[in-house]
RNA sequence: UGCCCCAUAGCUCAAUUGGCAGAGCGUCGGAUUCUGGUUCCGAAGGUUCAAGGUUCGACUCCUUGUGGGGCAACCA
């Protein structure tokens, strides 16, 4: 959702594809892909990444892809095919002709296979798994090359090709990746490509009997696709050197790139496939659509619409964050989609009788009730009978209230929704003492509408409907499934499952709902009056009974405040819990040491530059950290000229940066670059005399990167000298202050922080070339002129 | 312990790419209301993880820390 009013607020995924149509990188269709794996059922962190996926190809008029990426024959099953595209499509996806699945792919992806072999970039391995595994090393430990690493090309195609041949058992060998098995990133120690297993695949059958892991599959599937923008989760960061190694050694210029967001986590739920099934399985929910499970189907059974999930998903935005999202969340993104969905009805879930002792016996009354409350622009009516016997919500009656409660109390009057007011006048009890029912009179001319005291006010109006006309339901009412926040974070031996909520259902068996709902077809979805949004559960549509699913209640700022009278001891305040991120406790008295990412060579080193240059420590440490850093930067010092510590520090804080270019090694890039270290140091030169201020010496570096010209030639060319001049300044800045004289009072009325917006607009409107130092005196002491 | 990623209001995210720290949700008030709902109005809430550095100016760039997450399946 828009943060700022009149600017729309892109998510960085959004701004790397604008950027990317902008830069001409990516000129056609964007073209995203949702790649499930058939082995469960979605959830609604799937919907994060569906609504992600499917959002942008809308957005830039592209298309998304839906790939069952079903490369593993053990777990998959066409089951989960169907339901995945069912709830995609029922979350108002449409992929049109663009479905597809991996094993679609099998030959091309063995010809990969054999092309990488033939490029001297795989190899066949006929080490054990064990083996493969002991001498992949460990994040800290380099790992050792197998044996089989340096096999002929020849060798490895005919035992590539005899692997599929069905030639071998399972495990006999594997195809590798052949690139660094001293890498730092796991990933990249020569990663298995395909391994052989004899085993059914439920579409391509008997057909293979290898089978190509994630890491060869997805890249190349993205590649052979077009696919422009391969999003996936945070868990993958790691894998995208060996997507990039991989599509780069066996395809075509427009290629794939891969970017990273953050999984959704949600208060009080679980997210992982296997403890889903851990749930269904262990009998602790319903089934794969429980209304209590995240699922995609659950949701659905719920009565959740489809329209409130993508708006949720709007909601929570798209980062690199790791978060968990605060169910108030959804519940607002619920609540919202359905108010203006829902009709109003009236059901009683705990009924208690209420007897009208001055209502006539045997009569009954039409009252007419809107199926929509007055601000929501929808119209109709129906009929709900009135008689002498109701029932009322027990909660709707308190015999000793609070102040507060404006609902019916012995002596007290109350609205009864769309009929008349009534006063309690007896409480009639059972022998354990227990409420059995009231006995109340009627305001006979209060009837709403047509009565002559229609237009009475008391201070309650609650809901009812009438005992002899009322139809029994069943309904359920849904909780939490978890207790903790956090179900995941356990201690000792405790399992998610310790965390189960014992609450989460209730069921009612007899519940009273008013005639009209008793008529209402599978799959409705009402607002009983003050209790919630229920559903009628399509799945009990063969039995008798209806059974209704409470959705959601209603926001209760009563119940609300009367809890947290109750309950406020007692409940941990989240903010008090430790939050990633936050660190307890605040270090103190902490001194940086630059030093400290130096082996002693390199301590040496920095010390060394520190004696001959008279550098800064800090400049010093970088430097000495690369070869190629300290070796540029002695060429750069000359006799004459800037001071080496100018020189050593516009190569820290300036040129360094504008290198690291994405996936590369900025430092080893010195030598790629247009710029030779004299020209380098005449920039700083000219920055060092003043002929260039900061902000435009910087400009005219990336200029220098860009076109290789030398700095002074940048600088005639692009007309970049600074601004000096008093009068010329003067003037500008005099056009800023009268075009903002709000601005200028709020400054002089201490906002201070206004000084950066008047520095801004100056440096605008001389296109950065205005001398910051003088304009920022000229403008405080303007400004402090009251 | 090696490499990679992340850190802004209670929660989720912005901040025009170095120029006034904002939005939604939540919280608390007020108005409206025949739903203690909705709607409308308002308020509180910040050492931008810390320390140092660069700069006229740093949430943004550099350094070092701290905290959190990921990576050592023939899963995806």
């Amino acid at each position: 959702m828009p943060n700022e009013p009149g600017r729309e607020n892109r998510h960085f995924i959004q701004q790397i594809i604008d950027s990317d149509r902008a830069s001409g990188r990516v000129p056609g269709e964007i073209v995203t892909r949702f790649p499930p794996e058939p082995n469960g059922y979605l959830h609604i962190g799937h919907a994060k990444s569906i609504c992600l996926n499917f959002g942008l190809a809308r957005e830039y008029g592209g298309r998304c892809h839906l790939r069952f990426d079903d490369t593993n024959p053990e777990t998959e099953d066409m089951e989960f095919v169907d339901s995945i595209k069912e709830d995609v499509r029922w979350l108002g996806y449409d992929w049109g002709k663009h479905l597809y699945f991996a094993s679609d792919y099998f030959e091309q992806l063995y010809d990969f296979g054999e092309k990488l072999i033939m490029l001297g970039k795989a190899y066949v391995d006929s080490q054990s798994m064990d083996e493969i595994r002991a001498t992949r090393g460990t994040v800290t430990e380099p790992g050792t090359e197998s044996p089989y690493r340096t096999r002929s090309a020849e060798e490895n195609l005919d035992l590539f090709r005899r692997m599929r041949a069905g030639e071998f058992p399972d495990g006999a060998h594997v195809l590798r990746a052949k690139i660094d098995m001293a890498a730092p990133n796991m990933l990249m120690r020569d990663p298995l490509l395909y391994r052989i297993r004899h085993a059914h695949h439920y579409r391509s059958g008997d057909t293979w009997c290898i089978y190509p892991m994630y890491d060869m599959a997805h890249p190349l599937e993205d590649a052979i696709e077009n696919v422009t923008h391969s999003l996936c989760t945070l868990e993958f960061e790691v894998h995208r050197p060996l997507y990039d190694w991989l599509v780069s050694a066996v395809c075509e210029p427009p290629r794939p790139h891969q970017y990273e967001f953050a999984r959704l986590n949600l208060d009080y739920t679980v997210m992982s496939k296997r403890k889903l099934l851990l749930l269904v399985k262990g009998g602790h929910v319903d089934g794969w659509n429980d209304p209590r499970m995240p699922t995609i189907a659950g949701l659905r059974r719920r009565g959740i619409r489809p329209d409130a999930i993508r708006a949720f998903c709007d909601m929570i935005g798209v980062a690199k964050s790791d978060n968990r999202v605060d169910v108030s969340l959804l519940e607002y993104a619920i609540r919202n989609d359905l108010n203006a969905e829902a009709p109003r009805v009236m059901a009683v879930l705990r009924p208690l009788k209420v007897v009208l002792t001055n209502w006539p016996e045997g009569q009954t009354d039409m009252v007419e009730a809107p199926w929509w409350p007055h601000d929501i622009p929808k119209k109709g009516t129906r009929q709900v009978p009135f008689a002498r016997e109701i029932y009322i919500e027990r909660s709707d009656f308190m015999e000793d209230p609070p102040q507060a409660f404006h609902r019916l109390s012995p002596g007290a009057e109350v609205r009864l929704r769309y009929a008349y007011i009534i006063r309690c006048d007896d409480v009639i009890r059972d022998a354990d003492g227990t409420v059995r029912e009231l006995r109340c009179s009627v305001d006979l001319e209060s009837r709403s509408g047509t009565g002559k005291n229609a237009s009475r006010r008391v201070k309650g109006t609650i809901h009812w409907v009438s005992a002899a006309h009322a139809h029994r339901a069943e309904v359920r009412l849904y909780d939490r499934l978890f207790s903790e926040a956090d179900p995941e974070r356990v201690e000792g031996s405790e399992t998610f499952l310790d965390h189960l909520n014992p609450d989460s259902l209730e069921i009612i068996p007899d519940a009273y709902v008013e005639p009209v709902v008793a008529e209402a077809a599978p799959g409705t979805r009402y607002q009983f009056e003050r209790n919630g949004y229920f559903y009628l559960d399509p799945t009990f549509a063969e039995t008798n009974t209806p059974v209704w699913n409470r959705i959601i209640t209603l926001r209760d700022t009563w119940g609300r405040r009367s809890k947290a009278q109750t309950a406020s001891d007692t409940t941990p305040n989240r903010a008090s819990e430790a939050r990633p991120g936050k660190p307890s406790s605040s270090p103190v008295g902490h001194t940086p040491n630059p030093l400290s990412g130096l082996d002693a060579a390199g301590e040496r080193r920095a010390h060394g530059l520190v004696d001959e240059f008279d550098l800064p420590l800090e400049s010093a440490a970088v430097l000495a950290g690369s070869h190629m850093l300290e070796t540029w930067f002695r060429s750069a010092v000359a006799e004459v000229g800037p001071p080496p510590s100018s020189i050593a520090n516009w190569m820290v804080q300036e040129l360094r940066p504008l290198l690291a270019d994405a996936n590369s090694d900025s430092d080893r890039d010195l030598e790629r670059i247009p710029i030779t270290p004299d020209q380098f140091r005449k920039l700083v030169e000219l920055h060092h005399r003043d002929v260039l201020s900061s902000r435009l010496a910087r400009e005219v570096l990336s200029d220098m990167i860009t076109s290789g010209e030398p700095p002074e030639a940048i600088v005639t060319r692009r007309g970049l000298e600074q601004i000096s001049d008093k009068a010329a300044l003067s003037t500008v800045m005099e056009a800023v202050l009268a075009a903002h004289p709000d601005r200028v009072a709020a400054y002089r009325d201490g906002k201070k922080g206004l000084i950066g917006f008047f520095m801004g607009q100056v440096m605008q409107k001389t296109g950065g070339k205005a001398n910051p130092q003088m304009v920022r005196e000229m403008l405080e002491t303007e400004l402090e002129r009251a």
